[in-house]
DNA sequence: TTCCAGGACGACA
DNA sequence: TGTCGTCATGGA
């Protein structure tokens, strides 16, 4: 049978479309109940498709690549991948239990039972949050779908077209001038293209960041230019599913917890308030983010 | 017109 | 070490 089970609770459609807010994006798609995504496998570029066959209290996944069912042993080894996708390890129950003398937030979980910090490749994940620096998230989902559709491989496969995220040697070599006709600023082009060299030359290690606790992360991190406090906890919570790197400084989480708890704080001070919520902060956002949406 | 979005950097005191 | 100006764009 090629199914995976996960850990329950797992709401597969509330975790995949939290981080899928855009029609345009390229790299991954949500339809039809299907996530899709490029991956490598056998060496070879292919399409994922995870297809939801459980519930929120017993989930599970059948996959298919390149659009024909996986046979009982690829999904067996693809089975690592998924999961880390999926962000199966991700201890949601453990937080229920932390918040659960915290009435807004134990609410929260309530409501959102089942939502996990789904994955994407760190280093798409650094990319994407660099584009998100500051602009809309609108905006920043043109200037991704404008990089990958010039620098990414696309998958054709039955009539849909996915695409890879270009590869840092890609974007080591990228022009510029290229970056700032697709309405990137000066920054950020080069924040990425430098980013893409330094991996190139290896002294930028983000496989390492993995192994990292997450204060130490941050602080390897931020060493690099163009990655502040807020885009590697940002990096690390949607990379690494890191349930620990709270973006203290993100607009949304600002206004998320003035919604719920009634109190406007600057970054300092909701560091303090967050302390209550002392390893989770991670997940604490993710929820806090979920909740601003009118569609959950 | 001004402010704010899933900020970061560099200059300056 | 902390503050401020600047970068980019679009929507409210």
């Amino acid at each position: 049978m090629n199914t995976i089970a996960l850990r329950p609770p797992y709401d597969f459609a509330r975790s995949i479309r939290f981080w899928r807010r855009s029609t345009g994006e390229l790299c991954e798609q949500w339809a039809d109940g299907v996530y899709r995504r490029v991956i490598v496998f056998d060496a070879k570029p292919t399409v994922l498709a995870l297809h939801n066959v459980g519930t929120l209290e017993a989930p599970a996944v059948t996959v298919e690549l390149d659009e024909r069912p996986a046979t009982v042993d690829e999904t067996a080894r693809l089975a690592p991948l998924v999961r880390g996708l999926l962000a199966d390890d991700s201890d949601v129950l453990g937080f229920y239990a932390a918040v659960a003398d915290d009435p807004p937030m134990a609410a929260l979980t309530e409501r959102l039972r089942g939502l996990r910090p789904n994955r994407s490749p760190l280093w798409e994940t650094l990319c994407w949050t660099i584009c998100g620096q500051q602009i809309s998230v609108a905006f920043a989902y043109m200037l991704k779908e404008r990089l990958v559709r010039r620098y990414g491989a696309g998958v054709a496969v039955a009539g849909r077209t996915l695409y890879a995220f270009p590869a840092p040697a890609v974007l080591a070599a990228a022009d510029p001038a290229e970056l700032a006709a697709m309405q990137f600023s000066a920054n950020k082009a080069s924040f990425i293209i430098g980013l893409a060299q330094q991996l190139e030359a290896r002294t930028l290690d983000l496989e390492g960041v993995a192994s990292l606790p997450t204060n130490e992360a941050i602080t390897y991190l931020t060493s690099f230019r163009g990655i502040g406090r807020w885009t590697a906890e940002f990096t690390l919570l949607r990379g690494l599913g890191r349930a620990s790197a709270l973006p203290a400084n993100d607009a949304g989480v600002r206004q998320a917890i003035t919604a719920l708890y009634g109190q406007k704080l600057p970054e300092p001070e909701l560091r303090v308030f967050a302390q209550r919520w002392d390893g989770w902060g991670g997940i604490v956002a993710l929820y806090l983010l979920a909740s601003l949406r009118k569609d959950e």
